[in-house]
RNA sequence: GGUCGAGUGGUGGAACUGGCAGACACGUGGGACUCAAAAUCCCAUGCUAGCAAUAGUGUGAGGGUUCAACUCCCUCCUCGACCACCA
């Protein structure tokens, strides 16, 4: 009499026992196993619940960590809460309850729900960002910042609701409205706090190679850090005392200079504005309001049309001595270079569209290949790469590069400019307007000026207040709650004010996981004898939309503490990974407005933890992005309940001993599945799961070889693997806690095997080889086949290939 | 425009370091059980031809290297993700 599958007969029971005996709490303690560290990406806990996605990503990486543990390795598996962010202060405004509370009853709701599918947190090291145990060592860290000159204050433009009377961040403005309210924002320049990340810029490219994440992530990076160098020249205004100094990353293609052209709101412009002849300036005023309009307008200013406006001034280029007409035109950024370009309309094809458009002229000075020289007279023949220069004076017969390096020492020399590392890499904003983060440490005295909160007063807590206005001014609704802004000085005791910015959501996510290794620590943000231990973390798995604000913040921050000796590697991340998205049917995002969001709780109410679990594994690929089907989820749940049945029934009708096949089947199961969870492969694990039951499920076991394949189960199906372990086999309490078995690799090498024979490329029979097998013996095998309606033996061969184990090849 | 990546049955996807393409699952067709249905179980299932054994063909397209190519090289096409008036 078999059992019938059931998972609510034991699940349930498993995890309480799990979570009451703290079977995964406190046990990776300080010892000499070899340490893991897997860290997953903490999740925002918002209202509506756990995605479906965070289920899928945490159940794989419970596979690696129960694996690991059984393994022999010292695992740390923890989880905290990023929990402070705009979505929970937008929505306790509008319910007028204190986004503490809130926070706190999704936290208890996602709490529920992790531990209702059974993962094996240390839920001992919890972290909560926004409690004040927490975030006092995020403020510490932030004083750190500020002491070592890494964070300052300065003018910064923000997106600014009128009708909300807050600023707003980038994600909260859809097609430049505020996505609250609907009310078009603007652009308004407030004093904000920002941290000098263009420091480390060089630093956290270069280390990329100290670390083994994906091309991807690293090619992400890299970009976002955009690394370039760049020429800066100084050009005479002409009839002036005036400069404008231009920037270019091809100094090459100097000569081919025809034009200047510099961005509405640049300095430069501010500086010459008084110079343009009274008929242009008009025209110029106008054109420079427009384009303002426009900009607000504009989400995407890729498309917007190439436009411009001469001002009627001219410049020389002090290398070629050319006369350049100096034009406004809209597509030239303040924020990259000087904000001034210089127009080669040969070698660029945007240069070259604004030149045709306003009727300026072209001119070749780099060889197209085999020495091309041809006049260019349409886009497609813009010669953007590099090549030998021509027509270009003093650099005439040199290739790009020599050219280049020639006009970088003429610069210099000539004090006409200089050559500049730049990076598209831009401080870090750190300022929110907002109430919901970490209060800034920083006390302004009208005597004293800035003056970092002292280290015995953290933290600055966040005052807890029933509701809270915006303030006229566009301060943080904190500059209204007059008691906690009013303070003392904490250098002479005068009457002073507090910060009234708060940190971005991205400052607790910057160090949490130094924060796992000690989390109870109230003495300092981490020990290093904790860190010195766990440190690195030896593998972090998170999406890709995080690779270049998170991962690169979080790497800075960690540059910036070893720097000051608090912790003693460069980088905190040993390896990452990047998992696929769960999307919903169709292949659209799952999101509240489409309805189609997936969440856990229907599926386990339905099938369970370990069916749900396997299916999200099953799915497809670690890092594909995988469609939501209902359909499919039922081949797993039938494989699932037809394999507890399995090894129920086996286990009564266990035999002395198993036959070698089901040895060998065992021994290549524990390989796979053992390599598969490695490797990230968690769809071919169940596969192979699936591929036992149907090879063997009609075999006989001896009670050994049962035990084995539970503990092999133990890391895809916990639940099942408990329940058979110790209800079904009476064996010890817990599986989770027993060896993994160590792989056979003798009965993995098969001894006789069947292999294919390819006659011209193609199989044209089968042949029986065993190890022993020398080549001439497979030649005869070979020889006697008889596939071609005439023995082989009576055919000239004339080449003959045996990979051992594999195949044969013949020609003939 | 830039960067990274991907194209394999009706579908999701397997395939070690170049070694039997399509594992595993879904779906579909047929059968068993049932008064019937659901569930379950069994058989078949890349395509073409054939009753069949079998033969041919087949991993986006075309070419190349090799005894052997989904895998390596060249040319092209298509799609996706992220970034982007980056000079």
């Amino acid at each position: 009499m078999s059992k019938q599958y059931n998972p609510k007969d034991f699940e349930k029971k498993w995890q309480d026992k799990w979570f009451s005996d703290l079977q995964y709490e406190g046990k990776d303690g300080l010892n000499d196993k070899p340490k893991y560290y897997l860290l997953v990406e903490f999740p925002y806990p918002s209202g509506p619940g756990m995605h479906i996605g965070h289920t899928r990503n945490y159940s794989m990486m419970d596979a690696v960590a129960r694996l690991r543990r059984m393994k022999g390795f010292n695992v740390m598996y923890p989880i905290g809460w990023d929990a402070f962010g705009l979505p929970t202060e937008n929505y306790a405004i509008k319910v007028k309850r204190p986004p503490q509370e809130i926070t706190n009853e999704n936290i208890e709701s996602f709490r529920k729900q992790l531990k209702s599918l059974g993962l094996s947190f240390d839920w001992s090291r919890e972290v909560n960002t926004s409690d004040p145990s927490y975030y006092r060592w995020t403020q510490w860290i932030f004083l750190k910042l500020y002491e070592k000159g890494l964070a300052y204050k300065s003018e910064m433009p923000i997106n600014w609701c009128p009708k909300c009377r807050v600023g707003c961040a980038n994600e909260e403005v859809i097609d430049s409205l505020h996505e609250r309210c609907g009310t078009a924002v603007e652009k308004r320049n407030i004093s904000q706090w920002v941290l000098k990340i263009t420091e480390y810029a060089d630093r956290l490219d270069e280390d990329l190679d100290l670390v083994d994440y994906p091309d991807s992530a690293k090619a992400l990076q890299r970009n976002w850090i955009g690394k370039k160098v760049w020429y800066d020249i100084q050009y005479k205004v002409e009839g002036s005392d005036e400069t404008l100094t231009i920037s270019t990353t091809r100094p090459d293609t100097q000569f081919g200079s025809t034009f200047v052209v510099i961005s509405p709101d640049s300095e430069v412009l501010k500086k010459i504005m008084n110079q343009i002849p009274k008929d242009r300036k008009k025209e110029v005023e106008e054109y420079i309001k427009e384009v303002k309009r426009e900009a607000l307008k504009k989400e995407e200013y890729g498309d917007a049309e190439k436009t411009g406006v001469f001002t009627g001034i001219y410049c020389i280029n002090s290398i070629s001595g050319s006369r350049l007409p100096i034009w406004v035109a809209n597509f030239v950024l303040t924020t990259v270079g000087t904000g001034a370009v210089v127009g080669v309309p040969a070698h660029d094809r945007r240069d070259f569209q604004f030149a045709t458009k306003y009727g300026l002229p072209v001119v070749r000075v780099i060889e197209g290949l085999n020495g091309d020289r041809a006049d260019i007279f349409s886009v497609e023949m813009v010669y953007e790469e590099e090549g030998n220069v021509f027509n270009s004076g003093f650099l005439d017969g040199l290739s790009s590069l020599g050219a280049e390096v020639k006009v970088g020492k003429f610069i210099e020399e000539q004090k006409i400019g200089r050559v500049i590392t730049r990076y598209h890499l831009h401080d870090w904003v750190f300022s929110r307007q907002h109430y919901w983060g970490e209060p800034i440490p920083i006390i302004h005295c009208p005597s004293c000026g800035m003056v970092p909160v002292p280290e015995s007063d953290l933290p600055v807590k966040l005052p807890v207040v029933q509701s809270y206005e915006p303030t006229e001014t566009g301060e943080s609704p904190l500059a209204n709650i007059q008691d906690w802004v009013n303070t003392k000085c904490p250098k002479c005791g005068e009457d002073a004010k507090r910060e009234t910015d708060t940190m971005p959501n991205w400052a607790g996510s910057s160090w949490y996981y130094l924060r796992y290794c000690d989390s109870k620590n109230d003495k300092e943000f981490v020990s290093r004898e904790q860190s010195d231990y766990w440190m690195q973390v030896d593998h972090y798995e998170g999406g890709q939309e995080h690779i270049t604000l998170h991962l690169l913040y979080s790497r800075f921050w960690h540059k910036v503490l070893y720097d000051l000796g608090l912790v003693r590697d460069v980088e905190p991340y040993k390896a990452r990974s990047i998992h696929g998205n769960v999307l919903g049917e169709g292949g659209v995002k799952m999101s509240k407005s489409l309805g189609n969001v997936i969440g856990p709780d229907e599926l386990i109410a339905e099938y369970g933890v370990d069916v749900t679990r396997a299916y999200l594994m099953f799915m497809g690929p670690y890092e594909g992005n995988v469609e939501w089907s209902t359909r499919t989820i039922q081949g797993v749940n039938r494989f699932v309940a037809k394999y507890y049945t399995f090894l129920n029934t086996k286990w009564e009708k266990r035999v002395e001993k198993s036959d070698m096949e089901v040895k060998v089947g065992i021994e290549r199961l524990l390989s796979k599945v053992e390599n598969n969870i490695l490797d990230f492969k968690f769809n071919t694990a169940i596969a192979g799961l699936m591929e036992f039951y149907n090879t063997f499920s009609i075999s006989s076991f001896d009670s050994k070889d049962l035990e084995k394949i539970a503990l092999i189960t133990a890391p895809l199906l916990p639940h099942i693997a408990e329940e058979i372990w110790c209800s079904t086999m009476g064996k010890e309490y817990s599986i989770h806690n027993e060896n993994w078995p160590i792989i056979d690799e003798k009965l993995l090498i098969e001894r006789n095997i069947e292999i294919p024979v390819q006659i011209n490329g193609k199989v044209r029979g089968k042949i029986m080889v065993s190890e022993s097998d020398t080549e001439d013996q497979i030649r005869e095998k070979v020889l006697s086949l008889n596939t071609l309606g005439q023995p082989l033996s009576e055919i000239q061969i004339k080449k003959f290939i045996y990979v051992p184990q594999r195949i044969v090849s013949v020609t003939l």
